[in-house]
DNA sequence: TATTATTTTGACACCGGTATCATTAACGTT
DNA sequence: AACGTTAATGATACCGGTGTCAAAATAATA
């Protein structure tokens, strides 16, 4: 059970080892019959290629790097396994890289890692998908990167879009619908670009159908549970609280049902809560949490393979995709009562 | 701004790079003067050398792979974060490897990824930690691997061993000391020899207070939401219900809560609930959840640390160490009202 | 001091692939 | 048939390190 090199496919193809190596990339200018010949040697003596050989040969490393925030955990597992799926049917590996946004040497860690690690491409999750300082850091870097849940295609990098304003729209409808009209909305972290696009989506609704903003329905919020808390106590504390309230995502509306129950408000007949991300905690709350999936393991797969192609310097048709979210309807949003 | 190699270093220390090599691995047998001008050449020129190169000449991969159960996402994120500092600092990069642990071809994946991406070593958690015929494999295979919160140092293998059952001992004990003598009991997955680790730490709490083990007060459980909702069921429709409920881990706990929240049963006062693992749901549910956290972060640390020993044929003093697991009390748990 | 044992060092092959470039084979053309 | 052109193939250097082994330098011993 020795290793099998390039070396014994060429001896067992009776062809030169570049030859071996041409079939190896599918590079042209090969007949069909030594193509062929070759391919046999492949599973009969069930060759793989060496990764590291190959790279030091090649200067590169099968080496992707997964960037993203490290308390941030609702995605990142999605994220994963849909990058995972693609890295390793195409050969590369996946390397995760936890990261802490408001890092004031961030960008000289990321720097590190990617000259350090040799890594052949980045993926980059939000918020760093949207930080024009890394962005640009890593357009003169010229390293391959795509972004995940990007919120805007004005970037040379290839791009997964996310459309949270239209998500945000059709929940602050779903709520309308439901009959309320005093629908505070907490905010998310400022540093997500995510944030204002969801608060768009919340306005223009409120303005499509009418509403009126009310100041002191918008709170603010950090994305965290506790923020979400604080949040709460702020909305039910109003002399006039709201009748349901939007939290930019399913942890602070986590926190906002924790307060509603403390407060003894009926859960959702008094008060309807909403978030956004379909967490798993959203299933696992009670009353189950009415919230916006998006699509993050699919994202990631497409990410990859953008990623992928450019690295390879493939030619790529299109540089910004976008995936649909869905509004998923559970047990907290129920119709306004009077 | 070009690649510095070994060929640099060498000539500006002017030395061979065979010598750069001894110290850039620590070899014997270097006088201390040729140590120093190496070195000094190091940090002159930032060199870092080539994993490429040197995995190929070495035969090495600087990989570690990292083996967890899919679904089961409360510790991993823990344990990914510990692994990965040891192996930043150490020059390892880290493979995640997400499994499902009834595959039935599960052996021959492993072995494949061990294979195919010529993995230095692997880390296992639970449930593969105790999967015996899974040991057997790596055993044979010769390929160094840690286990994470194993429950018996029975094995070949490095090991941090956790004591569940202490804890579950501990957190029986709690409830007891509450008042409580009707205390409901939700096993875990049948493949997690966790589960009966726990179990046997309640059984003991009860015993060594006098307590009868009432067979109706144990019930089966998956580790997941939807089964500690099943249990809830079963156990809160006894004509006697039980006054406590100590589930297994916290999704479940988190399902028990739900049911009796649908009950209407008061919590705390007419329900205690407690759970396992400190998942981050356990903070953000109402009321918060009692449970036992381990030190997931620094079992990994510390498993990584024995790895790369092995996998550097350095000696090891022990190759089992204990962890240390803390009661976390909070709001789900209180005396037991008549 | 001469001799032997032990450290320290370097020359060079080698790990398993890819890149370059020359060579050979196959194919059209006139 | 002779020629030029293009496609297919291989010889060999090279990527940046490590392993082997012999040579040189130093220390220990007689």
């Amino acid at each position: 059970m020795q290793k099998i090199t390039i070396n014994d496919v060429a001896k067992y193809a009776a062809v030169s080892k570049k030859t071996v190596s041409r079939v190896l990339n599918n590079e042209a200018n090969v007949s069909d019959k030594t193509m062929l010949k070759v391919k046999e040697a492949f599973v009969a003596l069930s060759y793989r290629p060496n990764p590291q050989a190959r790279g030091l040969a090649s200067n590169q490393s099968f080496l992707i790097g997964l960037v993203y925030d490290n308390p941030n955990k609702s995605f990142v597992s999605a994220i994963q396994t849909g990058a995972l799926e693609i890295c390793n049917q195409q050969g590369y590996h996946l390397l995760i890289h936890p990261t802490d946004h408001e890092s004031p040497d961030l960008l000289d860690n990321l720097m590190q890692l990617i000259t350090q690690s040799q890594l052949d491409g980045l993926v980059l999750t939000p918020p760093f998908s949207d930080m024009k300082n890394l962005l640009k850091m890593l357009d003169e870097s010229k390293i391959p990167y795509a972004r995940i849940a990007a919120t805007t295609d004005k970037s040379t990098a290839v791009s997964v879009i996310s459309n949270d304003k239209k998500s945000a729209y059709e929940m602050t409808q779903h709520l309308i619908s439901l009959g309320h009209v005093d629908i505070g909305f907490i905010l998310g972290h400022p540093h997500h670009a995510v944030t204002a696009q969801r608060y768009n989506g919340y306005k223009k609704a409120l303005s499509d159908n009418g509403l009126a903003l009310k100041k002191q329905y918008i709170v603010e919020g950090r994305f965290d549970f506790s923020s979400g808390e604080k949040a709460a106590r702020n909305l039910l504390g109003l002399k006039k609280p709201p009748t349901a309230i939007f939290a930019s995502n399913d942890h602070m509306a986590a926190g906002v049902m924790k307060v509603a129950n403390q407060k003894n408000i009926l859960l959702p007949s008094q008060l309807s809560i909403v978030g956004f991300d379909d967490s798993p905690i959203s299933e696992h709350i009670w009353p189950s949490l009415t919230t916006v999936r998006q699509p993050f393991k699919l994202m990631a797969n497409k990410a990859i393979e953008m990623l992928i192609k450019c690295i390879r310097k493939e030619p790529l048709e299109i540089k910004f995709q976008e995936t649909e979210s869905i509004l998923i309807v559970r047990e907290s949003s129920a119709p306004h009562q009077n």
